[in-house]
DNA sequence: ATCGGTACCTGCACGC
DNA sequence: TGCGTGCAGGTACCGA
């Protein structure tokens, strides 16, 4: 479900909670708590007033008054509700003031959900915002890396927030084909990435993200960027631009698709 | 230090 | 109806 445009907007739709204090924290699929005591993560949770969601990369932090951080990680079919009933895949219910309730789902339990007294140690190895960073300094940190260039788009070290649906999308408007050794794009072909990175995530964080299956924001609402991808999951579908069957390849074990005509090596 | 492969989990679509 | 296979928005960890 989530990358970047489906975090932020999950973030954004979360935006009620903001001023509503945490009464209880009950949590029942532990996996989800990597190994933190449930008890412990309650206490630290109880009482403690919202002050502030934001999105870091494909992170949600919930600042919470006094100080400390409720972080968030989606993983592949995470889901915060704002309300609604738990489910069978439901591991953390929030009971807050005013009657509301946040439910975290995940069927798959690739999610994380963990309290930080600080701004968490784990979001200080993560590369730049895609939407911040400048073509200059995508430039040269795309020089130093002789890896793939699809696999390096997914990798959160170098931009945090890119997945398998927005690499493939961003790397088909700028012409480029997903196993284009990195150091080896130069010159208008790096602004073109550095541009299309951008306009894809805008584009579909206005559309309120893709939804692929399930992937619904806080509140319940779709995406409906899905209806705009140009190549992903359309393997054997006529190219938009130029009606070649769009191709699918492994890179780095993730499906990866590309009009093997608009996307030379 | 970097890189690719594998593991982690559940659900679904498909062919037989 | 069921069974096996492959696939799915993610990351952590391992060994080369």
């Amino acid at each position: 479900m989530p990358e970047l445009p489906e975090v932020e907007t999950v973030a954004r739709s979360l935006a009620p909670l903001i001023g509503r204090r945490i009464l209880t924290a009950q949590f029942r699929g532990l996996r989800v708590l990597r190994g933190a005591d449930p008890e412990t993560m309650a206490a630290c949770l109880r009482g403690r007033r919202i002050t502030g969601v934001e999105r870091y990369g494909k992170f949600i932090l919930v600042a919470l008054g006094g100080g400390g951080y409720l972080v968030i990680h989606l993983g592949m079919t995470g889901r915060l509700l704002l309300g609604g009933p738990a489910g069978k895949h439901t591991h953390a219910i929030l009971t807050l003031d005013r009657g509301a309730v946040l439910l975290y789902d995940d069927s798959r339990q690739f999610g994380l959900l963990e309290y930080s007294r600080e701004f968490p140690e784990r979001f200080k190895k993560l590369g730049p915002e895609p939407l911040e960073v400048t073509v200059e300094e995508f430039r040269a940190a795309l020089r130093r890396r002789k890896t793939r260039i699809k696999a390096l788009l997914l990798n959160q070290d170098f931009l945090r927030g890119l997945g398998n649906i927005y690499a493939d999308e961003a790397l088909f408007r700028a012409g480029i084909h997903p196993l284009e050794i990195a150091s080896r794009i130069r010159g208008d072909r790096v602004s073109r990435l550095h541009a299309a990175v951008a306009a894809v995530l805008r584009e579909a964080i206005a559309a309120g993200g893709s939804s692929i299956s399930d992937y619904v924001d806080a509140q319940g609402r779709k995406g409906f960027f899905q209806f705009s991808h140009r190549v992903y999951q359309r393997t054997g579908e006529p190219c938009v631009r130029c009606g070649s069957p769009i191709r699918r390849v492994l890179v780095a074990q993730r499906s990866s698709h590309f009009c093997p005509r608009c996307q030379k090596r």
